[in-house]
DNA sequence: GAAGATCGTGACCGCATGATGACGTGCCTC
DNA sequence: GAGGCACGTCATCATGCGGTCACGATCTTC
């Protein structure tokens, strides 16, 4: 398993990563938040919040817009209950408080990776109806014809075809392609027209007034 | 959400069942191993370790040996860490030490269940009589006809539904709907009535005089 | 560095939606 | 059975929401 160890103090990494390590894991080393973000494609991310260059909890909240899928385990020093919490909400699969055991570290990853597996559909393509998406190539075809899409139109695309059928809100569509809820002129709007152009739109994507919009699964 | 909770101390168990009621979620309460395992299905299982009529541990693996995706929380006074590791290494997937705020147990809760909810799809479908509601996609059926609803007609046939055959008084609806208890005309009126409309309504939709309305459940 | 693609913004428009008020109707009380 | 209350119905009106277009800024690409 890849597991990317975000951690300043050199003595607590080196040990950690020597553990893991014996546990056959391949361990990626960052020492601040920029070396982090640069780590490719990982599992698991073990992350302490004290951090040189930036807050911890912010690159948290990053990753986890990223990648919804990668197991997260906050090690930490900070012990009060509001920072468990807010840690949690900040995306975070697990919380543990340093000084830990790695015995107690690696029974919380294995409860993590668990659920992990379980969750993990690897979807690398969706298909709704006439509709495929690679999400892999970035690709779309409209029954066997193909249509090349923007990166927003894709994103958009991507957000509604991931809950095909379901009424995916307005907000929840700024949150996951703008990374703000603040929609001052109409750009959602103007991209899903884009997008409903180019997918010469028989009421594929269905406006649902006051919500959001669905992408027709039936 | 449907959470099971094993917890033997009365008091601690009436507060918790409160305070999850509070957050929306169906609380079946137990006491003992054989009430838990009497159990209906669960999206999640708190569970206490000290239990009068069997080891905690022993219950918690059988649960998850019964059910891979249901999420298993263990909430107990046993803070040792070699509890803690047997504790997720029988199958739970996050360990919670009392005492603990409920706040800390929300924010678990939520970890946890960010990862299952996906897995597992969450029912959303309301089947009253012929009529059919997916609260998801905002669609409703009416024995095979769909029938197109605007906002308000759809919070309105929800917060009914959800309450089939019993009786939502108005004012309950005024604060769902209108976040207002104050009615000044007949706004909710002329929304039933128009609801009614559309559900080519053979009583469907009943008012109790004085009271509310409700929806016919038989 | 020019040309084109991509994206955000604001103006304008059309219409579905929902609130309101007048009036009608059934029901209960005395 | 008259009056009052609660609810139903209808027509009307304001507005909020989303669609469309055009323009300018920024980012790519060659």
């Amino acid at each position: 398993m890849r597991v990317l160890m975000v951690e300043d103090d050199l003595r607590v990494a080196s040990a950690l990563a020597a553990a893991l390590r014996r546990r056959n894991h391949v361990v990626i080393a960052a020492t601040t938040a920029s070396e982090a973000t640069a780590a490719g494609p990982v599992d698991l991310v073990l992350l302490d919040l004290n951090l040189p260059d930036r807050d911890g909890l912010e690159l948290c909240r990053q990753i986890r817009r990223r990648n919804e899928d990668v197991a997260i385990i906050l090690v930490t020093a900070r012990s009060e209950e509001r920072d468990r919490v807010a840690g949690l909400r900040a995306g975070a699969d697990d919380y543990v408080v340093k000084p830990f055991s790695m015995a107690e570290l690696q029974a919380r990853i294995e409860a993590v990776m668990r659920r992990t597996a379980r969750a993990a559909r690897v979807e690398t393509t969706l298909e709704v109806g006439d509709l495929r998406v690679d999400l892999n190539a970035r690709r779309v075809w409209l029954s066997d014809r193909e249509v090349s899409l923007t990166r927003k139109e894709f994103e958009l695309l991507m957000a509604l075809a991931r809950q095909a059928g379901t009424v995916v809100p307005r907000d929840r569509l700024l949150m996951d392609i703008w990374q703000t809820t603040w929609n001052s002129g109409h750009t959602l709007d103007v991209h899903v027209a884009a997008l409903r152009g180019k997918l010469d739109d028989a009421g594929l994507v269905e406006t649902v007034r006051g919500v959001g919009y669905r992408l027709r699964s039936g």
